[in-house]
DNA sequence: ATCCATAACTTTACGGTGTAAATTAAACAC
DNA sequence: GTGTTTAATTTACACCGTAAAGTTATGGAT
């Protein structure tokens, strides 16, 4: 019989080897310096070699969006004080995004960049996606079913999440024309959308 | 003396020329097939003639974008009922973005791209911006002039803009993961954003 | 009319890219 | 050993941005 096939455990580790260089690649110098040649340089292999484990290179920026997907879930998931005032639960997790944003912007860049394929066309990043914003989405429906915010939990995690993006995302891209700190826009943009959840201060009274 | 140089007017109709095509190109298959020879094939010259109009490629996507900038205020100004209730401007005003994203999506994307050199590094792009920015900052101050907005204009049409901005910025990267249309969200956030200024209806009284 | 300085334009060239195909090297069964 | 199968590399191609060299055309001076 023949040589043996690589392990899959093996295979996994060179992906995420493959994918840590590309990540450091792409952090350091952009998108554009992402290349098969420069990752197998820094991964001394040949400049093909990467092909075994990614189709194509759409496919590394894939598996390099699902691992930024993944760490911004653990990153809402270890912010979020589940238990206490939904409130309070948004509110942590709203500075959780933004420290998130601040230690690496070109990963927030590259999740949300416009550029890249649809996420209809790679499930599993769909999946952790809808995972993510689900389970924020359960704690906004935690607030409607107390009665203290009006509407479907869905539409208003929406919106709510996409209007902190907005802002985020002109953030990194450098096109904030005004001086203020993130969280001074963020902050209220965020209680008046989810206004009125914030009026009332259930935080000390519920987690307790 | 030597040939003629040429004429600065030839210069700007080739520029114009250039851009047309480039952006077609880029509406048609992306940004990477934006390229000097597709362009220099398309308008019948040598690869490297576009030199001599854009130093290089950035300078052409920095046109581009300019260009983009330009009708982008100019629908901003055409959707506006000056002299009519700020409510009323900035929802019609919110309507003709909508208009303008559904119709040219790849010029938004182009707009707010992350991974486009700063808008600092280009005086007249960013100048373009600043005024339509003010333009509308300008709809706000007549709110809180009246009453009936509290808080910096700029501060409160940054937060605006960047939460309609995010929304829009979801959809036309294909990241809207529920099945609304892009009105149904964009409007309420509109409304609340700006909360209480659309509460009273001064609409009909104050553009008689 | 001839010559030539200068600007416009083209051609050639280099190093880089994604990716397909051909080639080589290595590991096991016999 | 030989043969088979797979991993890995090498080679190749078409494309890219861009620099440099080479070519052509056009004006005025003579």
């Amino acid at each position: 019989m023949p040589r043996a096939a690589l392990d899959n455990r093996e295979i996994q580790r060179v992906r995420r080897r493959l994918c840590e260089a590309a990540l450091a690649l792409y952090r350091e110098e952009g998108a554009d310096a992402v290349s098969f040649r420069r990752l197998a340089e820094r991964t001394g292999t040949s400049h093909t070699q990467p092909y075994r484990y990614f189709e194509n290179k759409d496919a590394l920026f894939a598996a390099l969006r699902l691992d930024c997907y993944q760490r911004f879930f653990d990153c809402i998931r270890d912010c979020d004080r589940p238990g206490s005032d939904p409130a309070a639960r948004l509110q942590a997790i709203h500075h959780g995004i933004l420290e998130f944003v601040r230690a690496q912007p070109a990963d927030y860049q590259l999740m949300f960049a416009a550029d890249q394929p649809p996420l209809a066309d790679y499930p599993d990043l769909l999946a952790v996606r809808r995972a993510a914003f689900d389970y924020l989405v359960a704690i906004v429906a935690q607030a409607t079913e107390a009665g203290r915010l009006d509407g479907d939990p869905r539409d208003i995690m929406h919106v709510a999440w996409g209007a902190v993006h907005g802002l985020l995302n002109l953030h990194t891209a450098g096109q904030l024309l005004h001086g203020r700190r993130l969280e001074e826009l963020t902050q209220p943009l965020l209680r008046t959308v989810l206004h009125p959840l914030f009026e009332t201060d259930h935080d000390v009274l519920r987690s307790a």
